[in-house]
DNA sequence: AGTGAATTGTAGCATTGGCTACATTTGTGT
DNA sequence: ACACAAATGTAGCCAATGCTACAATTCACT
């Protein structure tokens, strides 16, 4: 019941339908916050494919109701769109400082999260977040050290 | 020079292009010592797509040289394809176990790992052994404990 | 206002990997 | 041997995502 399927394989092939979808608000959420618009030429450097591949795409995510943007214009997200972004910033930043915990060199976890996070799932998470909560603390403190 | 491109997502999506030949001949692999052959309609069960599927992807890999067959008869690998067989099932067993050992539950472990296999890089593998072979014993080990 | 560069959209093509329906081959069992 | 079932292959469809070439629009600057 909770996950999508029971071959192992067909959850993989849902979470890749899902991906592009995933990467692409995240993508849309930073950018408004950083630079105050997104627009498609962005988007295309960013995931560097051509601004065509991302024209097609947005369209789609548009009909899916997690965009909105009118020709020329620059791109938003729905309501929708917002809730899917803030899911995907918050697991991304999860796996990614995972990955830094764990001593993989910055730029090694920052290239493989964009690809691991998406198969993820709630109790990897939840060990992710749990490992963090533990190891937070180098050495020196200590419970009592609270107060 | 170690990765195969300075954005992410064109790593991203070269490891999507490498899954499906990675995959397969594990599964080849796995069935040919386990039952002594491996037929179309096994890797079919095993990936949970159709025969026809199978039977394309079948093609497109052996023009690939990774696998060896005739019309109508079992798949075997090439020597190119038990090398990639080899690396494949190594790394699938070290993120998996690494997923167990971080206190993920075993069915969900083995459901992330056949996803995030494809993304894990030869720095994070390092980090993934280096903290299952420090996390070995449980507690009672202590750096002084060693002789 | 007009012009030209940058941006975005459209047309058309390729590849990969899903599928159903149907044809062929294999092989089992009588 | 033959007939039928299982396995595999083929034809033809679809969707997603990559591309180049070209058309349309916007925008900045004179
Ligand atoms: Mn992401
Ligand atoms: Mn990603
Ligand atoms: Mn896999
Ligand atoms: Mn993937």
């Amino acid at each position: 019941m909770s996950g999508s399927s029971e071959n192992p394989f067909r959850k993989v092939r849902a979470d890749h339908a899902q991906e592009t979808a995933e990467d692409y608000v995240e993508a849309v959420s930073d950018m408004v916050h950083r630079i105050g618009e997104c627009r498609v030429r962005d988007l295309a450097a960013h995931m560097g494919v051509s601004h065509v591949t991302v024209s097609r795409i947005v369209s789609r995510l548009q009909e899916e109701g997690l965009i909105e943007t009118e020709p020329y214009r620059p791109v938003r997200l729905t309501p929708t769109g917002e809730k899917l972004a803030a899911m995907s910033r918050r697991r991304h930043e999860i796996v990614e400082q995972f990955l830094l915990a764990i001593g993989v060199p910055a730029e090694d976890a920052a290239r493989d999260t964009e690809g691991i996070e998406h198969h993820v799932g709630e109790s990897t998470l939840a060990a992710m977040e749990n490992f963090l909560s533990s190891s937070h603390r180098p050495a020196p403190t200590t419970p009592e050290a609270i107060e």
